[in-house]
DNA sequence: ATCGGTGTATTAATTCAATTAGTACAGTGC
DNA sequence: GCACTGTACTAATTGAATTAATACACCGAT
């Protein structure tokens, strides 16, 4: 488990950490039922605090990527990537909820909501196929 | 210029301000070319300090709500509603993007989003006419 | 049972941004 | 020059987020 971390460039550590994670286990290098280093080992790697290694994994397993067993370890959850695909919409839903919520409050009627939308969409190059 | 505000409840006093002044402008309270109190004056009725108030109006001036005249005042833009408007797109196009670029860093794919942003417009009765 | 491993809970230190205020400065017009 | 306007700069306060210290609780093998 080779992590690199950027020392503070904003990002907090545990976020960092949970990314890589998850990416690994996207990539294949972590798989599931496979075990994660342990809280203490990897915070030794890092030379940082089992707590802040811990709050990644809390973070990871509020995700459902990785669930623990206690005494034993942590392990990748064998739904990790659909896990992964589920959070992907909860974070996207939430952000989309927000804009639409504030919008609507604004009384910004429904046809400029979506003309924006659209524009977005296309800028980005995010067309229907 | 008779300004309630609840002290506190989370929401910034300059933000309290500068929502007041918006609402009595699209209600007609405050008309175009119409002059807002001073900044000492408003920040006497409502016992803060005077920068308070200003950054309220900065605020505003940045929306092109409102103007100031170096030495004579502040006053409500000719555009001030048009303004409003243009202020309302600007912070739904913000929203909306900070959510497509997430979605599109997350890798999903533009059906997804789209079915997404369906679902929301939906329980939201924002359907297009 | 106890040892060496696992994760957890509680609390505190630190840092950082946001908010507000104190106070002194600068422009305008009578 | 006086009385009014907004402005700049600095500092106090607060509150949330992040990280760490440290002690606790669980598991499995010896």
């Amino acid at each position: 488990m080779h992590l690199k971390l950027t020392t503070a460039d904003g990002v907090p550590i545990y976020l960092q950490i949970a990314d890589r994670i998850k990416r690994a286990i996207a990539v294949g290098k972590l798989k599931p039922e496979g075990p994660l280093p342990s809280v203490r080992q990897l915070a030794l790697d890092l030379t940082i605090n089992p707590n802040t290694v811990a709050r990644a994994y809390l973070e990871l397993e509020h995700q459902g990527v990785i669930y623990k067993r206690q005494g034993q370890g942590t392990f990748v959850s064998p739904q990790a990537v659909e896990a992964g695909r589920k959070e992907r919409a909860k974070i996207v839903a939430a952000l989309l909820e927000k804009a639409i919520v504030e919008a609507a409050a604004l009384g910004m009627p429904p046809s400029e909501i979506a003309a924006i939308y659209g524009q977005l969409m296309h800028r980005y190059g995010l067309e229907r196929p």
